[in-house]
DNA sequence: TTGTACGCGTTATCAT
DNA sequence: ATGATAACGCGTACAA
C-alpha cells in the first residue's frame, strides 16, 4: 500500500463537489448538523474523510473577526515558576475552549516585541504577559488598539489594563522576619539587578523588616547579581564564602529559588554547613526547592492561581462589555524547611 | 488627556480613506515601499499610526495559503528537559522569521489531540511534537493531510515523517557501565512505566550492560514508578530505604533527573549517605542536576541541538520539494559527579 | 506612480 | 432541506 501525501488541502468547495451537494450544505453539516438530512450528512462526511478536509482557521477567524486563542508571553520558560503559572492559564483556557499559545521572551525586549507584534496581528482574544519592562509604552499601545492585555506577576497602577501579582514587599518581609526570629543578626540579600521590579520589592520588604526590628542598616548586606539564575547564585556563594567568618552573614535571603539553589550548592562545596553556618531562604517555592538535599525554606506564591486569575480577567475583558480593570494582589506565605531550621 | 480604546481595528481600506489614497497604494506601502513616492508613503504611514492599524494575519495567511508560524507540542512543560529542547527550536524559528507556538499536552492524549487539531486548522508551517504515543495513527493522518510533522525525542521507523532522538539504549548502557566500573554489583533501575518508550529503552540499555558484564540478572532490580516526577522518585526512595542493607542495591540508575532528585532527597532524609551507601545516576543532565547539594551524575543529552535539528527538518520539509524523511539519532554522554564518585 | 478588480475559505442570509 | 451569494481583509495582476 502506498500512502499518498495530499498536496493541497481540500476546501469546503471541493467537499461539496465530491459529495454532489452545494457549498452551503457542507457548511451546514459543519455548523448546524441538525438542519441537514441524515443521508446527505453522511455523504458529506464521507467526502470530507476521503479528501482529508481540515477547516481553515484563517478563513474562519477572518470571517468571525476574532480567533479562538489566547497567548501567554513568558519571561523565562526555563524557570519553573513561570511554567506553573502557564499551567494555571492553560486550565482556564481549556475551560473556555480556547487554544493557549505560549511564547518565551527569554527576558529579551526585542524577542518580546516580536512576539507581541505577531500576536496582535493574529488577533488573539487576549494577551497575558510577564513583561521585561511593565512600564513599556508598547503595552499601552496594544491595549489602546483593542487587544485585551493582562500583566502577570507585576502590578501596573493606573494603566489601561488589569494586572495580577503577588505582594513581593510582604514576601520579602516574611522571609527576613523569619530569619530575625531564628536569631540571625547579619543577613545578606542575594538578588538579581534591582532594576527588576520583583527583586526591588523583595529587597524593600527585607529592609522594612530589618528596620522595624531596630537592627543596624549595615548588617543587611546587598549581594547583587546579574540575573535570577542558578549560575548567579553560585557566584554569590563564592563571594559569601570568601568573607571571614567573623564578618560573614549567617543567613542569606535569595531573590528566587534558582539563586538559592546555586548558592546552596556553592556554599556546600566551599565547606559551609547549611543551615548551621549559613541559613538560606529562597523565593517562589518551586518544586525543586523542596527536593534540594537540604530542603529549602522559601516564600511560596500561588502560582497556578496567579495564572488562572489572569486568564479569567483577560477573558472577562474580551467578552464582557462592562469590564472594569482591576489589580489583583495575592498574598505569599513562608514555607519553613531545613535550610533555616537546623 | 483621555486615552480612547479603539473599538474595531482599522483595515487597509480605512487607512486608504484616511490618507486619501487608494487601497492598492496602502498595500504597496506595506509590501513594496520602494514603489511609492516618499510623500505619499509618509501620508499613509501617518494614517496607519493615527488609526492604530494592525495587519490582519488571518487575511494574510488566507491569501498566502500558509502561515508564518511553527508549533511544538511539549510532553511536559514542567520538565526542564523539554523547555531546553523548546529553546533550541525557538532559536531556529527566530532565524527563519517564524513565530513559535508552544503547546503543552501535559502527557494527556486528549489534550494533545485538541492541540493538534487546532494547529492543523491553523495551517502552521510545521508541527514538532514529543508525543504521548509515537505510534498513534493520528500522527500519520496529520502527515498524510499535508502538515510537515517531526517527532522529537522518539524514533518512529518507517513512518511518514522525520524524527530526532537521542540513543536511549546507549544512554542506559553508559549509566550502568559506569556503575559497574565503580564496583557496584547490586543496582536498581528506577523508572516510570515501561510503556514510555524512553524508559523502556534506557532500561534495555541497562540490562544490556549488565548481561555483557556477566552479572546475575536478578541483581539488577526494577523499581517501577507511575511517572517521571520528583514525587515518584521520593516514593521510590522510601521503598529502597526500606530494604535491609545487606540486600539493598548500592546504586540506583533513574530514568530521569526529576526521579533522581526525588530519590536523592528521600534517601538522604532516611539517613542513607550518597554516594557511600547509595550511588545515584540520573538522566537528562538538567541544570538542577548539577545544582543538587550532592551534584548528580547524569546522562547528558544535547537538548538544544535536538530542538534545532528537529526544527531544521520540519522547515526543510515545509519548503524543499526534494525533502527526504530521515531519522536523526544523537549520542548521549555520561557526566560523572559526586553522586557516584564518593 | 497609482487605482481597480478579483480570489483566498468560511459563514450567514436569503431564496428556492 | 438545500442552493446561491455576499462579505470578512489582504495581496496582486493588470489597467490607467
Amino acid at each position: 500500500m502506498v500512502i499518498e501525501r495530499q498536496q493541497l488541502s481540500a476546501s469546503v468547495k471541493d467537499v461539496a463537489a465530491a459529495a454532489g451537494v452545494s457549498l452551503g450544505t457542507v457548511s451546514n453539516v459543519l455548523n448546524r448538523p441538525d438542519r441537514v438530512a441524515a443521508a446527505t450528512r453522511e455523504k458529506v462526511e464521507h467526502a470530507m474523510a476521503e479528501l482529508g478536509f481540515v477547516r481553515n482557521e484563517s478563513a474562519r477567524s477572518l470571517r468571525a473577526g476574532r480567533t479562538r486563542s489566547l497567548a501567554y508571553v513568558m519571561l523565562d520558560a526555563g524557570n519553573p515558576f513561570f511554567t506553573d503559572v502557564a499551567q494555571g492559564i492553560e486550565h482556564a483556557a481549556e475551560g473556555a475552549e480556547l487554544s493557549l499559545f505560549l511564547c518565551n521572551s527569554d527576558s529579551r525586549a526585542t524577542r518580546e516585541a516580536t512576539h507581541l507584534e505577531h500576536l496582535e496581528q493574529q488577533r488573539v482574544q487576549g494577551i497575558l504577559i510577564t513583561p521585561v519592562d511593565p512600564d513599556s509604552p508598547a503595552l499601552d499601545a496594544i491595549a489602546r488598539r483593542g487587544t485585551p492585555l493582562v500583566i502577570v506577576d507585576r502590578i501596573r497602577k493606573g494603566g489601561a489594563f488589569c494586572s495580577v501579582a503577588v505582594d513581593d514587599v510582604l514576601g520579602g518581609r516574611l522571609a527576613v522576619e523569619h530569619l530575625i526570629d531564628r536569631g540571625h543578626r547579619r543577613v545578606a540579600f542575594v538578588g538579581g539587578p534591582l532594576s527588576i521590579g520583583q527583586v526591588a520589592d523583595r529587597y524593600e520588604g527585607a529592609r522594612l523588616a530589618w528596620s522595624t526590628a531596630g537592627l543596624p542598616e549595615d548588617d543587611l548586606t546587598l549581594v547583587a547579581g546579574e540575573s535570577l539564575t542558578v549560575a548567579s547564585g553560585r557566584s554569590a556563594g563564592e563571594r559569601l564564602a570568601g568573607i571571614p567568618s567573623a564578618r560573614r552573614p549567617t543567613a542569606a535571603f535569595c531573590a528566587n529559588d534558582l539563586i538559592a539553589l546555586g548558592l546552596l550548592q556553592q556554599a556546600t562545596t566551599a565547606g559551609l554547613r547549611v543551615p548551621e553556618q549559613l541559613a538560606i531562604v529562597g523565593y517562589d517555592d518551586i518544586e525543586f526547592a523542596a527536593a534540594a538535599a537540604v530542603p529549602l525554606t522559601s516564600v511560596r506564591q500561588p502560582r497556578q492561581e496567579l495564572g488562572r486569575a489572569a486568564a479569567d480577567l483577560v477573558l472577562d475583558e474580551a467578552s464582557n462589555e462592562a469590564h472594569h480593570h482591576q489589580q489583583v494582589v495575592f498574598t505569599p506565605e513562608l514555607v519553613a524547611r531545613a535550610s533555616t531550621l537546623g
